[in-house]
RNA sequence: GGUGAGGUUCCCGAGCGGUCAAAGGGAACAGACUGUAAAUCUGUCGGCUCAGCCUUCGGAGGUUCGAAUCCUCCCCUCACCA
C-alpha cells in the first residue's frame, strides 16, 4: 500500500493541486517534501501532531521530510490564521525554539543520516535585496489573483497591511528555495495554508518550469468547529513541563464521542482494522476506544512509560481507588497546618484566589480525600494526610496531590 | 496630513453624572443528569481581613459632594479623503 493510499484511507487528505500526479509521484519516487512551522514558541502543540503524523507516515514510506521553520516569515505574520500580528523573534530565540522542536519531532521523525531535514527560511529571507526580489519574484505574482485567496477575503474587510499581504509571496518563495536547495517537490500543510501552498507551487512552476505539488490535510476540529488540541487554558503542549503527560492523556481521554473515530485514524498509528473496530463501539463502550486513543497519542508524544503512568493515574482516580502516583503535585509548608484549607490551597497554587476557594466551597466542589469541604474556615490538619500526601479534588476532574514540606 | 468613529471587566458588547463591580451574550468554573462524552437544567463568574472594604471602564490631569459617564492634553485602533 502506498503512502497515498494510507493517507487517504485514514482521512488526512483535504485538497491537492494534482491528485493523480501526486499519487504516481509518491508511488514511484522518493520524494522530498516540506511543511512549514512557525517558531513562535519553544514547544510544539497537539495541533502540530497531525502534521507530524503525516510526515511520519510519509517518511516510513521512504520519503524525506523537511521541517521548515518560519524564522523569517515569523517576522511578518500570517494573515490566514485568526491570530494577530506576531512578534519579532531574535535569532537566539529561534535557534532555541528550533532545538526544542527537533527534540519533540524526533518522536515522530528519524533525523539520522539526513533522513529528515530542518531548515529555516530566515537563512534566505533575511538577506534578500528588495529590488531584486521584486523584479525576480514579485513579477510572477498577480495581485488580482492573490486577492481571490480565501485567506485575504476576510482580512480585506477588516484591514490588511502590506506587510501581511507579502506573507504569501514569502511563503511561495520558500518553496522555490527548497526546490533549488533540496530538490523538494511537494509541500504539505494544514488546510488553512492552501492559498500559500498554491502560491509556492505556481511560483516554482513558472520560474523553474518543473512540476511541483501541494496538498493539505484535514484540520481536526471539535464539533463546534474549534481546532482540536486547544484547551481553554491555552494550547495543549507537547512539552511535559508545559502540559503534563497526565493532562495530555486526559485531553484525549475526554474527546467527544463524535470525534473518536477520526482522532484514532489521524492521531494514532493503529492499523485501520483496529481503528474501525474501536470506532464502532457505542455508548458506554466507547470509553474503551477513548482509553486506547489517549494511551496511544500519549505514547507517541511522551513515550510508553509516561503513557502508562498517565493511564494508571487516571484509572486510580476515576476508578475510585484514591491516591495515584502521577498527577500534579503541590506542596504546602507545615506552618499552614491549622490554618484554613482555603489559605493553604491558595499558598500551594491549587486555587488562584481565595475567592475561588470560597466559591468552590459554596458550590460543594472542593474535596480533601473523599471528604467535602463544607465551611470556609475548615482547617487543614495533619491527619488529613496519609503517608505525607493528601488528594485534593477540585470539581469533578481536577486532582492534585498535596504534600507537606 | 485632513475628517469622522472608537478604545468598558477573559472575548463580544450595553452603559453616557449618583440606584455601576458595571446589562446581555459567549467562554470558563461548580452542581444536577451521565459514560472522565455530548446535550440540557441550575448556580457562580475583580479582589479581600466579605452583610463591609479595596482596585477596575486606553493614559495623565481637571470639574463635581459624587465620574466608566463632563472638560483638557496625550497614546492607540478603525473608516473615508489626501
Amino acid at each position: 500500500m502506498s503512502v497515498f493510499d494510507v493517507l487517504k484511507e485514514r482521512g488526512y487528505l483535504q485538497q491537492m493541486t494534482h491528485e493523480d500526479e501526486i499519487r504516481q509521484l509518491l508511488e514511484k519516487e522518493k520524494v522530498t517534501f516540506y511543511m512549514g512551522i512557525d517558531p513562535t514558541a519553544d514547544s510544539l502543540t497537539a495541533g502540530h501532531c497531525m502534521a507530524l503524523m503525516v510526515m511520519s507516515h510519509m517518511q516510513q514510506h521512504g520519503h524525506r521530510p523537511i521541517a521548515l521553520l518560519g524564522g523569517g516569515t515569523a517576522m511578518v505574520g500570517d494573515p490566514s490564521g485568526k491570530t494577530d500580528m506576531r512578534r519579532m523573534l531574535t535569532k537566539e530565540m529561534i535557534a532555541h525554539n528550533a532545538a526544542c522542536f527537533k527534540k519533540q519531532m524526533e518522536r515522530f521523525l528519524d533525523f539520522s543520516d539526513g533522513k529528515a531535514i530542518m531548515a529555516n527560511n530566515a537563512d534566505w529571507l533575511l538577506d534578500l535585496n528588495y529590488v531584486d526580489f521584486l523584479r525576480d519574484i514579485g513579477a510572477h505574482f498577480s495581485v488580482n489573483r492573490m486577492l481571490q485567496a480565501e485567506a485575504f477575503k476576510a482580512r480585506l474587510e477588516r484591514g490588511l497591511t502590506f506587510l501581511e499581504f507579502n506573507y504569501m509571496i514569502m511563503q511561495g518563495y520558500d518553496f522555490l528555495e527548497l526546490y533549488r536547495r533540496y530538490g523538494c517537490t511537494l509541500q504539505v500543510g494544514g488546510d488553512e495554508q492552501w492559498s500559500n501552498i498554491i502560491a509556492g507551487v505556481e511560483l516554482v512552476r513558472k520560474i523553474e518550469a518543473k512540476p511541483v505539488f501541494g496538498m493539505t490535510f484535514t484540520l481536526l476540529t471539535t464539533s463546534d468547529g474549534k481546532k482540536m488540541g486547544k484547551t481553554e487554558k491555552g494550547a495543549l503542549w507537547l512539552d511535559p513541563a508545559r502540559t503534563s503527560p497526565y493532562d495530555f492523556y486526559q485531553y484525549w481521554r475526554n474527546v467527544e464521542d463524535a470525534k473518536v473515530a477520526q482522532s484514532l485514524a489521524l492521531m494514532t498509528f493503529l492499523p485501520m482494522a483496529e481503528v474501525k473496530r474501536l470506532a464502532a463501539l457505542k455508548d458506554r463502550e466507547i470509553n474503551e476506544a477513548k482509553k486506547v486513543l489517549a494511551f496511544e497519542v500519549t505514547k507517541t508524544v511522551h513515550g510508553e512509560a509516561e503513557a502508562t503512568k498517565a493511564q494508571d493515574a487516571a484509572g486510580a482516580l476515576f476508578g475510585g481507588a484514591g491516591a495515584a502516583a502521577d498527577m500534579p503535585t503541590a506542596q504546602v509548608g507545615r506552618d499552614l497546618l491549622g490554618k484554613p484549607v482555603i489559605d493553604a490551597l491558595h499558598a500551594a497554587g491549587i486555587i488562584a484566589t481565595k475567592s475561588e476557594g470560597r466559591r468552590l466551597v459554596d458550590q460543594g466542589g472542593l474535596h480533601l480525600g473523599d471528604k467535602k469541604v463544607t465551611a470556609y474556615d475548615e482547617k487543614l490538619e495533619a491527619d488529613h494526610f496519609k503517608d505525607g500526601s493528601l488528594l485534593v479534588r477540585k470539581g469533578k476532574k481536577t486532582y492534585h496531590k498535596l504534600t507537606l514540606s
